[in-house]
DNA sequence: GACATTTTTTAGTCTTGGCTAAAAATAGAC
DNA sequence: GTCTATTTTTAGCCAAGACTAAAAAATGTC
């Protein structure tokens, strides 16, 4: 039967096998926040549940049924965000820790009438894909991370690396929100800063750290729009 | 702290110490669906909190803390209520049971963005009163059970006494829901079922069962409009 | 006022999911 | 291959909040 703590596990496990291919009790550690020895309990009760298989010392992956609790639950997660932000006008940095707690409430019915409520949204507010009620895991795009542009390049952005708080209101602070378009003027070899330009003309540095964590799409300049 | 657990207590004693004043144990079991011991358990984390005042064996009363975590959770709960009816078109029947999880999630803030968002409303799917969030308790109308109407009346449903699914569905399936007037026909006494008629035309007799856990306004009969 | 019934409390158990500390297994360095 | 460091598991403990069964208190009846 699930649980809050049970999907939280689950969800984390479809997270480092799709990140890094292979999931150590290590990773879960530190994704959740716990302790080994937690780790490795409910390990043993998410095989008896037929949701992972687990090899002692050897590393855990989802069944098909585990999966799929994974990815409702996410499914759920960001539908909540996108209901957060866009009808309950919160910002991005806010709604991680509301949407952890709003993933575990409701059944299948609730959650297609919440996405049909938000015109079937494709992502969630940190450019993240949702989930389809069907279990599909899309995406498609080909998102860079903007530490890769190049001088002259324009610049969309259309996710984060890292969805912390901290990072979130950084880029709030910049400024920088999903979908704003930035051109690169300069690009620092030594620090692997780049300085770059905003719509209305102003100009910043950004650290090599920061760039890492945006990720981007290249515009195309369209030549000479007449 | 606070807990689900804790919170779903404070709520059952809010309720059970306004419909009847004085809060036994046997009433929170029947409330809560619990055992005996569970309620004496709770009661003493609760009065460890500060949150009710229990003398063993002569019941229990929240203190002006506990009314207000009370007053929050009802408010929450009635909000998520007109949510899923007005904005997910779930029915009123069906509404209840997610509520009583949603209810458990988000902060005052969180709360007062929901309640901007569905514009304040000032009840709930069945009628009964949303508590403001500075845990003003509102109403101030006073219903009458359409046992009580008079052939003649014209009445106006305003609420339910009983908001089980069971009795919800039954009034769904004869056509009665929130602000729909009808008028008494005739009233039998030997069983205390009256006939009513619909704004449509259709007759129908209803039980007094039915019709004590009606609660109506009687509309005044806005004489010769012209 | 004694006795039976009902209500409440106490005592003790269980499950979930945390934790620490120690033991065991694995992986890395030489 | 041996030794060391890291990772994982085991063993044992804890807190919250359920439960059952039995004891104690309160209530109602005559
Ligand atoms: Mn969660
Ligand atoms: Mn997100
Ligand atoms: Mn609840
Ligand atoms: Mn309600």
């Amino acid at each position: 039967m699930q649980t809050i703590s049970r999907e939280d596990y689950l969800k984390a496990i479809l997270k480092i096998e799709e990140e890094s291919g292979t999931v150590s009790n290590q990773a879960l550690v530190e994704k959740l926040s716990t302790r080994p020895a937690s780790v490795t309990n409910m390990l043993h009760t998410l095989a008896d549940a037929g949701w992972v298989e687990h090899l002692a010392y050897k590393g855990v992956h989802l069944t098909q049924t585990g999966k799929a609790i994974a990815l409702s639950t996410l499914r759920k997660h960001r539908l909540w965000e996108v209901f957060l932000v866009e009808k309950l006008n919160f910002n991005w940095d806010e709604v991680h820790q509301w949407a952890e707690d709003l993933e575990h409430v409701g059944d299948e019915e609730l959650t297609n009438r919440l996405d049909a409520f938000l015109d079937h949204p494709a992502f969630d507010p940190h450019g993240d894909p949702i989930p389809t009620a069907q279990g599909q895991w899309s995406d498609g795009r080909n998102l860079l991370p903007a530490s890769q542009a190049d001088v002259g390049d324009r610049i969309q952005l259309k996710g984060v690396v890292n969805s912390g708080e901290a990072f979130l209101q950084h880029l709030n602070r910049l400024g920088i929100k999903l979908g704003l378009t930035l051109e690169v003027l300069q690009a620092l070899e030594f620090d692997g800063s780049k300085t770059l330009k905003w719509p209305d003309g102003t100009e910043a540095s950004l650290s090599k750290q920061t760039l890492q964590n945006m990720l981007i799409e290249r515009v195309e300049i369209k030549s000479n729009k007449r």
